[in-house]
DNA sequence: CTAGAATCGCATGTTCGCATCCACTGGTGT
DNA sequence: ACACCAGTGGATGCGAACATGCGATTCTAG
């Protein structure tokens, strides 16, 4: 579905599209917030501005900002600069000559399916996702970044309680 | 979207849903002739036994066949048993509570995108993948999401992603 | 100019899915 | 009973993705 890095992506571009637009966010302080790794988040953000959806800054206050309005900058976007997204557009059976004219079985069906997912995905704004309003956990609201431990506190949060529940 | 195993699996089930429910193919015919490594194929089909997709007989003459008619058998029932499937399940922030009730931000956006994948692997059967002929120009395209345009014929793809242009 | 904060680039270690090989078990036909 | 055939299961190699660490570079504040 989703890689690991594609995951932490999404948590940074989060987090910074509630912590608001205009303001810098260095690696440090999203790799905190968003329980990455800091040296493999810094990788993942470069990519990210050189494919145009963040600007960097360096030096004194500088850090990660997004290049564009949340409404302009879809999930799609965001993980296509780190996934194959091409991919999808190869035939599932392996076939040579597969498209809308010669189409192996699956072509008409897996077609679909990867239409509505990338859609999906193009449809969902960072802005959608600012603006979502409900009981949230980790992530913080804009105000209240988070009570940084000074110590580190090395043990990592469980992310292995498993949700298993059914769709 | 999935993996390279999933994707060995749906050719050979493809194939053996065309071929006929009744007889048994064995590893050496389904993957020559769908290309897929025979040692793997194997496995791949012996996992599919275990989840009760397909049943699979020793000896001479012996081979897999599927194990129940087509149209019980949709997709998310063959990439179920390869995949770990449960981790679309997982909060895509990691945030350790998130549920309809206290949600991440991207909670509702990502179980509905994830709700429409599985569904659309579930929806699809085998019996579907068996009946499908492509008459060229006879078939009617069913679907007209063209419009958003995630997946085009040519190769230039990565570009769409951004809705917008560069600045 | 200098010090400090953050990115950038390279080198390295770890994990995991992919793929192969081979000995074993069990079923079939003679 | 015997030989053959085909799936079963364990062990192993390989490479890409994941993750980390360090030094060099670039920018800002004072």
């Amino acid at each position: 579905m989703l890689t690991q890095t594609s995951e932490y992506a999404l948590r940074a571009m989060v987090y910074m599209a509630r912590k608001g637009e205009d303001r810098y966010a260095g690696v440090k302080e999203i790799a905190k917030a968003t329980d990455v790794p800091a040296n493999y988040l810094a990788k993942i953000l470069q990519q990210l501005a050189k494919a145009g959806v963040l600007e960097s800054q360096k030096g004194f206050g500088g850090g990660f900002r997004v290049a564009r309005p949340l409404a302009k900058i879809n999930l799609l976007a965001i993980v296509d600069p780190l996934e194959n997204i091409s991919r999808f557009h190869r035939c599932v059976l392996g076939q040579r000559d597969c498209n809308d004219e010669i189409a192996c079985p699956l072509h008409d069906a897996w077609k679909r399916i990867c239409s509505e997912y990338l859609g999906s995905l193009q449809n969902t704004t960072l802005q959608d996702v600012a603006d979502f309003k409900r009981k949230v956990g980790l992530v913080p609201e804009p105000l209240d970044i988070q009570s940084i431990e000074p110590m580190p506190d090395d043990s990592d949060s469980a992310e292995n309680a498993e949700t298993t529940q059914a769709t």
